[in-house]
This record gives structure tokens, C-alpha cells and sequence, in this order.
DNA sequence: CAAATAGTGTCTCTAAGACAATATCAC
DNA sequence: GTGATATTGTCTTAGAGACACTATTTG
């Protein structure tokens, strides 16, 4: 019987046909919607973070940040560089959220995609595009189930607007996922990849941390209660809200000003 | 401009470092340990599939089913035909349970895993050893936190007796890691793998559809109560589970017979 | 009947939902 | 004061947990 070493140095892993690996990674973030009229607050909007494709396949299409892995890291630090090499911004956690694997999903021939969802602040939400896109911008963005059970992705940045129509299609363990019924512009399948990005999102809303991941260090009531309906897509009442979240908060000594109104106090994530 | 299919026709894929892509099925069902005295019915036990490894490396080592993924195939029908060639048993459902992609994590090269995991009845569950496998076997499965909050992994087969031990880390977005902090005779991070699939589907027991996939199409209350007891590895008071579970079932006309004591009705499923 | 499990009724407690009421700012 | 949002209090309701009680089988 032949040693592990004697196997190990005869095998050779390139002799087998393998595919590429990339990793694609859906970024969101909270923007408020100024009102022009003073003293009113300002609703919150959805957004994700794309890239305009600068080269071939889906050349000047809008897609999700992303890779190629390169040997000696994992897929969640490739993400984390693609990330930062296409938008100058650095995610702090990333959520898997997919394998995509379809023959077919990439007419450069064979490739796997991972998928992850991250989530940051509204803080610093200033990307640039770098090497490898030719351009980064925020989308806002809305999903909605339509009449005939199919759900709607929009994605709009001013003149821009990309459209997908998506069928969902429930599967076992509580887990859904989604195919492409229309898509206008958005490259590869990210449509789905953002579909079932949101989805599982949405899932997971009534964890707390979620909740900060979208918010500065301090944060009041109102703006906290804003990020979870926009994540749901629900309306919850205020008392109830404070209430239930109040074990996972903490109050500051610093209270808003100026807002024409009742000043709020900041809070911050209890740890 | 290159037109997108000029692009294509001198983009060779094969010019660039790539991995291989494996993917890892943790298969779970739950047997019944039948006790020897009359009328006492039997304590159930979460029982997990391995394979004996019959080529280097880690040639006689247990190793969950998987293997390489084919050009055509997706990486679910990868991890469902692995399993069909090695065990000869197919699993219905899968359910994605992590990626693993760490550099060294085999000796054979660049190997990145997608793990799933499924779940079985136990009324077909005779694996027979495949073509790449030389033998194929259920184990007893236990996992529990020991004292100094590490958690114990404990896979036993009459005679084989398996051991690790892994370290929690908690993540964002409410998911959880392991490493391994010790490792008997599992093959590669298989203990890391199966660890986190027994934490997720932990989380999981609360939706019912899990709980169902280890049952055959009638089952009774108790035998119910039994997995979920198993999975979560706790005890809940029956009057309660009853009254919880029973918006997801529906009656049949047939009860039990012959067990020493009041018969109970089958129920199946409510769709 | 005894032993064992199957199945029901009901009290309590907690958390969520609804909603009224009060507080405090900028103008 | 007015209009806006902040913050608190409390009534109601749904569901989980505890637990006592009844029912039905085999030997």
C-alpha cells in the first residue's frame, strides 16, 4: 500500500477539469430622503452599491462588486478585497447568501459564484470606482411582491434605472430562492443574487445586530425604528418598538438639536 | 471597441489560477434506541452518515460524502449525486450550510467545500459503500458545550469512537463559526463542518419543515416531540408541543397498536 | 388492576399590538 | 401658541409554560 506522501506527490490536481471561483457581493446602506419642508423628518431608502462594468462580458452593464479568488485567501477575504479594489469601501462582516453555480450564468465559460451580503453605515458611503470598474455608484432600491405573486427589483440612481422581474420559489428549510423572469441591464444573474440577497435580509430582520450594522455608533429611537421598517417593508408602532428594542440599547448623555421639534435622545447598541 | 464577442473568442478562462470545488454533505437522520423492557418506548438518538475513506489522503479515516463537481452540474446536484455514488442513498432536500475555503484545508492543493446539509426518515436508511468509498455508516451523534464553553463532538459506531473538540465564534448577522481546537481521526476540517451544520440546523428547529423531514409520511405526536427534542436537546412539556404543533398536522384514520399502552393516532403533514 | 403512554383543560405569565396621553423643542 | 416628533402608560390579546387531570391500551 502506497503512503500518503508517495500519493500526494504523484497526484496532480491540475490533471482535473475545475472551475473558476469568483465571489459577488451585495452592499446596502441606509440613505435618508431629505424633505424640502422644514421640521419633517426624512424617510429612508434602500440602497446598494454597484459598479458599471468597464470590460467584457456585460461591458458597460451594472453589476455587484467582485472576483476572481486568487490563491491563498478565503472567499470571504476575496470579497473584502474585490470590494475594496472596485468601490474603496471595506465592509466589516459579510453574510453568505448563495452559491451560484449554473452552467451558463457567464459566457466567459465555467464559473462559481459565492455570494454575500454586508451592510454599512451611512457614514462614509462615498465610493469611487477603481481599478477594475469604471465607475461606482448607490442605487436606491425596492422590491415588491406584484399582483401576479412575481416580485419587482428597481434599482434607480437619477437617470439610471435598471428593472428585474423575479419569480420566487420556496424550498426546504424555510429557504427561498429566486429565477429571472425579465432583466433589463443588470449583469450576469446578479438580479437573483439580489433577490435572494434581500430576501434572506428580510428574514433576518428581527435580529438586533442587523439593525446597527445600518447605523452610526449613536443613533435615536426614530432613526433605529426607520432602518427595521425599511428592511421589512412594515410599519410598527412607535411605543411597541421602543419597547421591544430597549433591552438592546443603551441611552447616551447626547440629544439631538435643531429639529424643530422635541429633541431625541442618542442611543447606542448595548453590548 | 472590442466588440463583446471578439472579447470571448481570445479570453481563455484556463490562463488563470483556479481552485478545485468539492462539495460536503452532512447527512443526518434519527434512529431509535430501543430500550429492552416492555412498554417503554425508545429514546431517539441524531445519527450521521460517514464514509470510510479508501484512497489517500486520509486513506481509513471517516469523512462526509462529497467529491468533486463536474462541468455541466450544479453544486446541489454535485452534493446529491456524491452522495448517490458513495452511500446510495438520495437526499430530497439540501440545505446550504457554509463554505469552507481556508488555504491547507487539503493536502492535495487549492480545495475550496460547499457544505449542505440534509436530512432524512429513517425508514430507507441502509447506505452501502460505493465505488469511491470503502464503506459507508451511520454513527451516533452527540454535541454539547462542555465547561469551558468549548463544544464536545462525539460520533460513535459500535466500536469506532470519534472525538473533537471545536471553539464557538459568534459572527454577524447572528451566524456562528468553529474552529478546531482538537481532532481524532475526522478527516480534513470535517469537524468544523459538522459542527456548524448540527449549529444551523439548532436555529432552525423552530420551523416546522425540518422536523418532518426526519419523520416517515405518518407519524405520532410523540415520535414529533422526539425530533424536535433531539435537534434542539431539550425537553418541552407535551400538553405544549401538542398545542403548538398542531396547526401543522392533520389526523389520520389509523392509531398504533400492541405497545403495552393507550394507542396513539397517526398523523401526517398539513400542507 | 397496574404500568405506561395518549390526550385534554385551564391557570399564569410574558410579550406583542393598539392607542391614548403627555413632553419638549423651533418658530 | 402651533406643529412636529419624542416618550410614557396602560388596556387588550395571543401564545408559551406549568401542571393537574382523564383516557385507553397490554399483561
Amino acid at each position: 500500500m502506497d503512503s500518503e506522501k508517495e500519493f500526494l506527490s504523484e497526484y496532480n490536481i491540475e490533471d482535473f477539469d475545475r472551475p473558476s471561483v469568483t465571489s459577488d457581493i451585495v452592499i446596502l446602506t441606509m440613505r435618508s430622503q431629505k424633505e424640502c419642508s422644514y421640521r419633517h423628518d426624512p424617510n429612508n431608502r434602500l440602497s446598494i452599491l454597484l459598479i458599471k462594468r468597464g470590460q467584457h462580458p456585460y461591458k458597460d452593464c451594472w453589476a455587484l462588486p467582485g472576483g476572481f479568488i486568487s490563491r491563498g485567501e478565503t472567499i470571504e477575504e476575496c470579497a473584502l478585497r474585490e470590494v475594496k479594489e472596485e468601490t474603496n469601501i471595506l465592509p466589516s462582516a459579510l453574510l453568505p447568501t448563495g452559491v451560484y453555480s449554473e452552467d451558463n450564468r457567464d459566457p466567459r465559460g465555467w464559473i462559481i459564484s459565492n455570494a454575500f451580503t454586508s451592510v454599512i453605515s451611512s457614514e462614509n458611503i462615498n465610493p469611487k470606482g477603481g481599478d477594475d470598474a469604471s465607475d461606482a455608484r448607490w442605487f436606491d432600491l425596492s422590491f415588491e411582491a406584484n399582483d401576479s405573486g412575481e416580485y419587482m427589483l428597481l434599482l434607480t440612481n437619477s437617470d439610471i434605472k435598471l428593472v428585474a422581474v423575479l419569480k420566487e420559489t420556496k424550498r426546504s428549510f424555510g429557504t427561498t430562492s429566486f429565477e429571472i423572469v425579465e432583466n433589463s441591464s443588470l449583469a450576469f444573474d446578479h438580479a437573483k443574487i439580489i433577490a435572494s440577497s434581500l430576501s434572506t435580509l428580510r428574514s433576518r430582520a428581527d435580529n438586533p445586530q442587523i439593525l446597527f450594522d445600518f447605523l452610526p455608533e449613536k443613533f435615536t429611537f426614530a432613526e433605529l425604528q426607520r432602518v427595521y421598517e425599511t428592511i421589512t417593508n412594515e410599519t410598527v408602532l412607535t411605543a411597541n418598538f421602543r419597547r421591544k428594542m430597549s433591552v438592546y440599547v443603551e441611552p447616551t448623555e447626547e440629544t439631538t438639536t435643531g429639529a424643530g421639534h422635541r429633541p431625541a435622545q442618542l442611543f447606542r447598541q448595548r453590548k
